[in-house]
DNA sequence: TGTTGACCTGTGAGCTGCTCACAGGTTTAT
DNA sequence: ATAAACCTGTGAGCAGCTCACAGGTCAACA
């Protein structure tokens, strides 16, 4: 399979497998033309890659994951420590999310009943710099 | 000021103080030395941008806004315009990460009552792959 | 056999918003 | 005078793709 047969068969861009295979993710073949060729088992490795993606590990983990069980490892120690590690960080930039959505809500309606104004010397925009949940 | 003044001030790093300089947001002096040196106004630009950074304004919008705003118009209507498109897309970011988190917890409890396996001909991480809600 | 045109290819650069490494300049204390 | 502490700007690096682009491939048709 060339690049864009794999990637329609998992349906999803060119310019992603092409980015795995550049990270060494994935290895292909090179006929004598460049082209790079995808086997069965490239096909089960993106698989994996994507349902490792779609559960929150880094493109590095997945590299670590990937290493380990090439050693015949089982690398489920080590997906277990770092799910915990990328759901920790989930959860605070949820958390950060959250607060940044409150914050940007309020504005918006806060600023539903303000004028517009030009700028002074000492201001660039009354709405942004006058908005009560910034000040400290 | 110097870089180090302004940012220990604001409370934020040199090198985001240099960063912001760097793509033109900030416009310090330059001494003969080539150091560069910082005004009050760039003071209040500088808050500013925090200001509009805490709201959730691209640095590309904060561009925008400050060139509306250096033109003598109200930059109001940009400002307005430009929040409801980021708060669009961080209520989508926030749904994202929300379903990511619960896909997450629920692979790490369900993970708990399974043993660690080596890998197999077909499998990489039975835990990743074996996953029951990235079944389709 | 030749050739047009659609489609495909890999490589390099670009994106956001900083952060880090580093070689060298400046300042202060001695 | 000099040594150490501190500060400086510039360039590169990070994640995870995405885009631009020049050129290669291949089936259909003349």
């Amino acid at each position: 399979m060339r690049v864009k047969q794999i990637a329609d068969a998992l349906d999803i861009s060119v310019d992603t497998v092409r980015y795995y295979t550049r990270i060494g993710l994935l290895v292909p073949n090179k006929s004598h033309n460049g082209y790079k060729y995808y086997r069965p088992a490239d096909v089960t490795r993106l698989r994996f890659i994507l349902s490792a993606r779609a559960l929150g590990f880094l493109v590095n983990d997945i590299k670590e994951i990937l290493v380990t069980s090439s050693q015949t490892n089982a690398p489920c120690p080590t997906v277990r420590r770092l799910i915990e590690k990328r759901l920790k960080e989930t959860e605070q930039r949820y958390q950060d999310m959250h607060e940044l959505r409150e914050r940007m809500r309020l504005a918006t309606s806060e600023w539903q009943n303000k004028p517009d104004q030009p700028p002074t010397a000492d201001t660039i925009c009354h709405l942004i710099e006058g908005f009560t949940a910034l000040k400290s």
